[in-house]
DNA sequence: CCCCCCCC
């Protein structure tokens, strides 16, 4: 059993309903489908590895891509569905159904995936649990996840796996059980059902979905089949690392690709929408009319000004009313070095900055080229090493409490790693920091 | 109305 959740993109975060793969006394297993209405009718009543009987319920044709089971029947509740739990199993009906793919099937499976737009089906794996990493936090372009990653090998074979989520810490917690265990000479047997392949760096890699379960040394008979199989091709196992690591380690975030604004004008396919890159910009001006700022929307990623109606602040785009508005600052720049810059308007101008830019649906979409800036960085020269220097992290060291930023020298020359920027300076760019999400330019 | 993509 599984949940199925909505997207977040939906703005409609919640059940959608509950998966179940049923499986019968003859093999046979379907994939079953509870719609959030429906779940609370059974919520209480169904458990995974129990036996039930089913009645009244709907089926039909299953469709998309990686179906957690080999069949094209769904199975769909309804209100008027029963539940019957059969307390003493006559039925004999075993307690797990594998479609195993060989290890060495995985990369001509992989390959064949690829041509069709999406793999009809998941893939489930068996194998030892080699090169475990404990659970640890990645950075990713839209927030932070928990992995565990290992590799999984028929001594034949090896390939990596990441588990995300909420498994992983599943994952982490059975592996750690089994280290504490005072025997623990054999090798890890290890279960990864309908995960998904890809193809990384021309090897494949297996990841888990929602529908992925790992089993753990399961008291099974194709456990002990491997075991013997293993046996029989003289596998020798890997020195088990038992690290007393617990701590959550951070891994810093990927490199985000920077561009010419030209370049990420031409970036309008779909393929980047929601992604992030860096621009090289210097600040042509400051649009300055009666204020440098105006009155825009809170609501992220919604650059409209708003009206004033009756006390309140109107965003007639988002159909919001906001008691104050946010301050928004309109700067212009340009990738262009040779040209003359007005004079100094206000302090940003002239200054060469680096924003990071999310695409959004108008520059995909409309092409276009007013683009939504969610983070900046000022690239400073150090005059004492007459080498570049860039402020390297413009978050939380630079707007600390020290107000320090943290600046890396790229000549990389000794005791020029740190120096502090000046309190006005300072001053500027934390009021662009803070505002800098809203910035057009 | 089920099916994710995400990291190196």
């Amino acid at each position: 059993m599984w949940p199925s959740m909505s997207n977040a993109s939906n703005g409609n975060q919640g059940l959608k309903g509950y998966n179940l793969i049923l499986l019968d006394d003859d093999d046979c297993h379907v994939h079953a489908f509870i719609y959030a209405d429906n779940w609370k009718h059974h919520a209480e009543k169904i458990e995974e590895g129990s036996v039930y009987i089913m009645s009244n319920f709907y089926t039909k044709q299953s469709n998309g891509s990686l179906k957690p089971a080999s069949s094209s029947i769904l199975i769909n509740f309804s209100p008027s569905t029963s539940v019957q739990k059969v307390e003493e199993d006559d039925f004999m009906i075993p307690l797990h159904k594998f479609e195993f793919v060989d290890l060495s099937d995985l990369f001509n499976l992989e390959t064949a995936n690829a041509n069709i737009e999406f793999p009809e089906f998941s893939t489930d794996v068996i194998g030892v649990l080699e090169d475990f990493e404990y659970v640890s936090k990645i950075k990713i372009v839209y927030g932070e996840k928990k992995i565990v990653k290992f590799r999984i090998t028929d001594g034949r074979h090896s390939h990596k796996v990441t588990v995300w989520e909420a498994l992983a810490t599943k994952t982490d917690a059975a592996y750690r059980a089994i280290e504490e265990q005072p025997n623990t000479k054999e090798p890890i047997i290890v279960i990864i059902s309908s995960t998904k392949l890809r193809t990384f760096r021309n090897s494949v890699q297996i990841n888990t979905l929602p529908s992925s379960k790992i089993y753990l040394n399961l008291d099974n008979e194709v456990v002990t089949a491997m075991r013997q199989r293993l046996n029989e091709e003289g596998y020798v196992q890997l020195e088990r690392t038992i690290s007393p690591t617990t701590q959550i380690k951070n891994v810093s975030a990927p490199a985000i690709e920077t561009l010419t604004l030209k370049e990420l004008s031409e970036r309008t396919s779909s393929d980047y929408l929601k992604r992030s890159f860096l621009c090289k910009v210097n600040v042509k001006n400051v649009e300055q009319n009666d204020s440098w700022w105006y009155n825009g929307c809170h609501k992220s990623k919604c650059n409209e000004e708003v009206s004033k109606l009756e006390g309140k602040y109107r965003c007639f785009k988002c159909t919001r009313n906001y008691p104050l508005p946010q301050k928004n600052y309109p700067i212009l720049c340009s990738d262009e070095t040779d040209k003359a810059y007005p004079a100094v308007v206000k302090e940003l101008s002239g200054r060469d900055i680096i924003v990071q830019i999310e695409l959004n649906d108008d520059n995909i979409l409309l092409s276009s080229t007013v683009y939504h800036a969610t983070d900046a960085y000022q690239s400073v020269i150090c005059t004492s090493s007459k080498s570049e220097t860039t402020i390297s992290s413009f978050g939380a060291s630079a707007f600390g409490d020290n107000n320090l930023i943290e600046v890396s020298d790229t000549s990389t020359t000794p005791g020029n790693l740190k120096r502090k920027i000046a309190s006005n300076s300072f001053a500027v760019l934390e009021s662009v920091r803070k505002n800098l999400e809203k910035i057009s330019f």
